[in-house]
DNA sequence: CTTGGAATGTCAACAACACTGACATATTAT
DNA sequence: ATAATATGTCAGTGTTGTTGACATTCCAAG
């Protein structure tokens, strides 16, 4: 039996995986995701907002200027659940909507002062969590953190993933 | 500045962490937390139940006999909320639900054949990506990313994080 | 034995956030 | 002119979370 080894390999380099560490994976991906939201949602909670109004935040102040279509595939939600967020966003002057000048069709969202604000304060509180975990686990940890969570992700997820981190210099 | 540069240490051994790493860590939650959930996520709408049944039934097969009260502890929701999952599931005959014989206000959960079944399906679908990410990410990565994981949760998440693993001989 | 409190279940109301389907409006492309 | 695209909106529905109130059952302390 492998227990309580957490790191295992045969003379193939291949890796002996038990029911047991895949388990303790799966949670603690259930109980790290609660924590990674906690902080921000307080946050939200006080200014009636939810984590979708979060998440839509933090894209527009990721690629400022980008479409609604392009904020819809990041997210992977209908344009109607989008809309509602975005609206309230908008009303409350944290989202500005400008209409395109190429293409007149399309609407280029970024954020207002306030808006920029409130995504400071909700990914500072994120951020905080974070790098406090980054710390603790050290260098070596983190590199491999995020090297398991990419080969998570869905191929198609993975390219927006990929894009945002590429497409920063505009 | 250290850009490019995804594990860096001063003379100290302390983090260095840019902002855009933490970003980074940040966005691949999210994306990672939607592969995650994607495999069982199909599975159970075809018998049309959602992720808080999956949820029941991954904790209760894990920590079988447990009662209502703790297993409330460990999903952090109300007993509302749970109480309505609990009762489709013990209605659709997937969870057994005993009164206790020392205490007979306690419910001790469990679940049925049928129950166990049902959550084999999900548990293999989640692990199968599951097994796939660790494969190709390596085993030091693996054990990386339990590391941040484990130091992202809240200190009141991971005691029923670490109870879980710990009191499986019952 | 009575009483207080704990464990559980249930009812009602509500909110956030996702979905589908249908439809309207510009605007661009063919 | 017509089709397709990008966006917005309305209406309805479902899951999952919340509060608040209340009933039941049972253990334990007085």
């Amino acid at each position: 039996m492998a227990q309580g080894q957490s790191r295992s390999e045969n003379t193939r380099g291949m890796l002996f995986l038990t029911d047991e560490q895949l388990r303790k994976g799966i949670e603690a991906m259930f109980f790290a995701y609660r924590g990674f939201t906690a902080d921000p949602d307080r946050i939200l909670t006080e200014k009636s907002y939810g984590r979708a109004h979060h998440r839509a935040l933090h894209f527009i102040h990721r690629s400022p200027g980008a479409t609604v279509n392009k904020l819809l595939a990041t997210l992977g939600v209908t344009k109607q659940s989008l809309n509602r967020v975005l609206r309230t966003l908008i009303e409350d002057g944290l989202v500005l909507n400008k209409i395109g000048t190429r293409d007149k069709r399309q609407r280029h969202l970024s954020l207002t002062e306030a808006g920029i604000d409130l995504e400071r304060a909700l990914s500072n509180a994120q951020s905080d969590r974070m790098r406090a975990a980054y710390r603790q686990a050290g260098a070596d940890a983190v590199h491999g953190f995020c090297t398991v969570l990419e080969a998570m992700m869905d191929p198609e997820l993975k390219e927006h993933y990929e894009n945002l981190t590429g497409g920063e210099h505009i």
